[in-house]
DNA sequence: CCGCTGACTGTGG
DNA sequence: CCCACAGCCAGCG
């Protein structure tokens, strides 16, 4: 039976947006936008904040890692839901800009290729 | 099928 | 550097 290799454009949008953000390592931080890009969508940048919205409470996958590209934490901030984000990462080491914003210079994480690099 | 919303991003003033 | 505007696109009613 023929099986087609499983590319990104027949998972569905959300599902793709999961298994990328899974794969973002504690301490590193990515933009909605190379979520986007590594799900197959480079163009669907807020999809990937409506993928995230989604996810249950309970839910596994590492959503705080996830911030725009400036390093701002664009999460609604009702429900201390911001709050929560920047309390999640500074407990896996990320540092903050006296702006507020994530140290991407020393906490992006630009995918797992560039990983291998770094 | 159509229209609207939004956890985005790029560009221009 | 800060602000406004305009594309883009998935999900939902």
């Amino acid at each position: 039976m023929t099986q087609d290799p499983p590319t990104p454009s027949d998972i569905p949008f959300r599902t793709a947006v999961e298994a990328v953000v899974r794969a973002v390592p504690p301490g590193r931080v990515t933009s909605y936008g190379a979520v986007a890009a590594l799900a197959g969508a480079p163009r669907a940048a807020r999809g990937v904040g409506a993928a995230l919205n989604a996810l249950p409470a309970d839910t596994d996958v590492p959503w705080w890692r996830v911030a725009n590209r400036d390093g701002q934490l664009t999460i609604p901030s009702t429900l201390g839901l911001r709050a929560l984000q920047r309390t999640l990462l500074q407990r896996e080491g990320v540092a903050f800009l006296e702006d507020g914003r994530v140290d991407l210079a020393e906490h992006e994480w630009e995918g797992p290729e560039w990983e291998e690099n770094e």
